[in-house]
DNA sequence: GGTTTGACCATAA
DNA sequence: CTTATGGCCAAAC
């Protein structure tokens, strides 16, 4: 079904996206953005997240190009997302996540992290 | 309909 | 390694 490719709003889309992420996997706010054509919103893709309320998106799987988990001075919302992430298989090293090993490439048609 | 803000990113120092 | 700055675009006020 056409799962509404066109919503009322920006954020649909993001939920949208960040649905495909499967788990063990994460991704970053650029590459969300950039899957939809636009790599510029990736301010809007946190923005989308924390707007999030009614609509269910594994938000836990978009960290930033660092590696890192933003927070934006809530630092309740990082512990929360690293304990989702570590459920999942995803190691941590320090503050940071191996990204070369757990970054998820949208359209994945040859599974994640292509070419190398 | 203009201004402010923001869970970012890339580059520079 | 960290910190600072510019830019980009959509939603909220």
């Amino acid at each position: 079904m056409a799962a509404r490719v066109v919503s009322p709003g920006f954020h649909r889309r993001v939920y949208t996206v960040v649905r495909t992420v499967p788990e063990g996997y994460v991704t970053t706010y650029g590459d969300v953005a950039a899957a939809m054509g636009s790599p510029r919103v990736a301010r809007h893709v946190g923005w989308a997240l924390a707007a999030m309320k009614d609509e269910e998106a594994p938000w836990h799987r978009v960290i930033n190009a660092q590696g890192r988990i933003s927070h934006r001075g809530d630092t309740g919302r990082a512990t929360l997302q690293r304990a989702l992430l570590e459920a999942e298989g995803i190691e941590f090293k320090g503050d940071r996540v191996d990204l070369k090993r757990f970054r998820w490439w949208f359209g994945g048609d040859r599974g994640p992290n292509p070419g190398s």
